[in-house]
DNA sequence: ATGAAAGCGCTAACAA
DNA sequence: TTGTTAGCGCTTTCAT
């Protein structure tokens, strides 16, 4: 005895396998007394409907999908708080949850579920296929899939890329969203410079094919032209984003130069390497800020917890799920309109580690 | 010219709509030679595979799910850090995004998709039927669903219960994982008694149909019995689960009485109250924990960042999703294995807020 | 190792 | 309003 099917359901309540579907998808179209049957009949049988089937003869979900690497950092194993100790972030919110949340309450409102799915180290090939086959239309967060693989399933659905490259040239026919990573580095580093007076400022950056951290670096360089500054001509250091490299961009960084050069601030790519950081500088017994003011860049959680509370420029990861979604449905409504980029503002967070005061409550700007 | 099917594959490869389908599922059977015409042609014609089709022929979808109620609870209504101003909460993490890092992390190291879905206030009734539909099994959070629409689901698909009610007869045939509500928030209490030495404790429940904050009840007695003072028959107060409901709690609470009755300790039935209820002191000049302990249930990283940082017992969220992973996984291989019943243990996180010293880590026991 | 053919459970015209 | 009838794109015996 398998899973009962339309036509046990429309034998059982003595209609046609036409009626039992149109009675969940359309029940309107069927007259009350009918319908009634029909439902009747599903309960008894415990009838729900195939996904699939329906999927099939539709050619439609109502599925989002969202692909995104495995953030299985390093920095992030506390799997349930077994040491409660130093803030961790580990029961901090990563990106990805919180664009799942945007995707899932966006999707949602629009009548979509939402499929996620991050790719394994082994066989990522596979996991966008998959998703790519289930689901109307999907995002999917930059660096998570080869770019050829993408290119072929775009050409049969809906792909939005997320804080994506639009440098990538033979992605350029997809919708694509993105934070105002070199605007935001912009604002930020202007409040170090006019603000606080700083002039020496050093920039930790990312790898260089990072185009996140690339637009960043761009961001710090025009505060320095606005301001009538040297431009710098690259990253006093290059790092990965991680709490451990920030750690050691600042021994590179303090070890180098004598006492006259050293900054008298450190911008880096990501709160991440901010927060290793400060806990190597505080080792070094150099006051932040105090001696040294120390900025990063995302606006994760954990920035608010570390001791000095981290400035920073917050990406607005929920809304960037949000929009998403948008895009991905009207792009289902128009296949073939221009394909679309977007900027989402951001908004720099002034806390202590650059010297402003930390009040209850955060200073904000935008930019 | 509509996506390209097996057909087409086939076809552009020379050989048969077989062959392609083993390509995908079974490489290894298939001659080297031909799989490469196949994955040739596959990839100029763009081909992606149907999982609606998939899934319909083989009657296996390799996605599991879980069905969350819309938490849109109006205390975490910051998009984006609009006002990043007091921690809210807002960019905290909510049980469901725990509960969905944690399964979607068990599902994809077994193969699995994870679809997820909250339940709208409206047409609560598609929406596990929707999903049930597209998966091979999936989770609940209790109270998402009626119990009678559940029933007839899982009869047809393994269906975990979170969290949920095991008085509930009708789904006892139903997996089940739960939380030690009761024997945490004992240890708590207990913790309150003999290492504090209060004596005059007052607990704040939930509404008497929530199995858990019953069962937390139930601890808070226990813990009375044990130390032989006068076990309370009920809550003092009952209120929704809100901070707003636990401001108003600790107005009660402390109208009521006169000064020699006021409780030198109040026990809530979850955090959200408490974090509520410091508010509530701090206003009427009341100090935690030098006039007043306070503790919570939940463990929500909110519970950190107020002041008093709150003593609570924390709850599991992430292992609770890997282990709804783990039983459906088990009871898919397994149909008619007897139901099975699984309670996480929790542990007491000691803090500022009942007394104890906040050192810069957090003291923990288990229970 | 490969092919032929029969469904899988549903939707969507089209009829009635 | 309801029924008939083709598929939807794939997996899966069973042959070859």
């Amino acid at each position: 005895m398998s899973a009962p099917t339309v036509y046990d359901v429309a034998e059982q309540a003595g209609v046609s396998i036409a009626t039992v579907s149109r009675v969940y998808r359309n029940p309107e179209s069927v007259r009350a007394g009918t319908r009634a049957k029909v439902m009747a009949a599903a309960r008894t049988l415990g009838y729900v409907p195939s996904g699939s089937a329906r999927g099939l003869a539709s050619r439609t979900t109502r599925v989002l999908g969202l692909c995104f690497p495995d953030y299985a950092d390093p920095d992030a194993e506390d799997p349930d708080g077994e040491s409660d100790g130093a803030p961790d972030g580990s029961e901090l919110m990563l990106y990805s949850d919180e664009i799942i949340r945007g995707m899932e309450r966006a999707a949602r409102r629009r009548g979509y579920a939402l499929l996620i799915a991050a790719s394994l180290a082994e066989g990522p090939e596979n996991l966008v296929a998959e998703v790519a086959g289930r689901v109307d239309g999907f995002a999917v967060l930059s660096q998570t899939v080869p770019v050829e693989e993408l290119e072929v399933i775009a050409r049969r659905l809906p792909v939005v890329m997320l804080a994506g490259p639009r440098e990538d040239a033979s992605l350029d026919h997809l919708d694509h969203i993105e934070v105002a990573n070199r605007d935001g580095e912009l604002a930020l580093t202007r409040h170090l410079i006019a603000d606080h007076g700083l002039r020496r400022l050093a920039f930790v950056g990312s790898t260089p094919d990072s185009p996140d951290g690339e637009a960043r670096f761009r961001g710090f360089q025009a505060a320095h032209r606005e301001a009538g500054l040297p431009v710098p001509e690259r990253p006093n250091v290059r790092a990965e984003l991680t709490q451990a490299e920030g750690h050691r961009a600042v021994g590179e960084l303090l070890a180098v130069g004598s006492a006259g050069e050293r900054p008298e601030g450190i911008v880096f790519a990501n709160d991440q390497m901010a927060v290793g950081a400060l806990t190597a500088l505080r080792r070094r017994g150099v006051r932040v800020p105090e001696d040294l003011a120390v900025v990063g860049f995302d606006g994760i959680p954990l920035g608010r917890l570390v001791t000095p509370a981290l400035t920073t420029v917050r990406q607005p990861m929920r809304r960037l799920g949000e929009k998403a979604v948008e895009l991905l449905v009207a792009r289902l409504e128009d296949r073939k309109a221009e394909p679309v980029s977007v900027v989402l503002p951001v908004s720099v967070i002034r806390r202590r580690s650059c010297g402003c005061d930390d009040g209850s409550s955060d200073s904000v700007t935008y930019s």
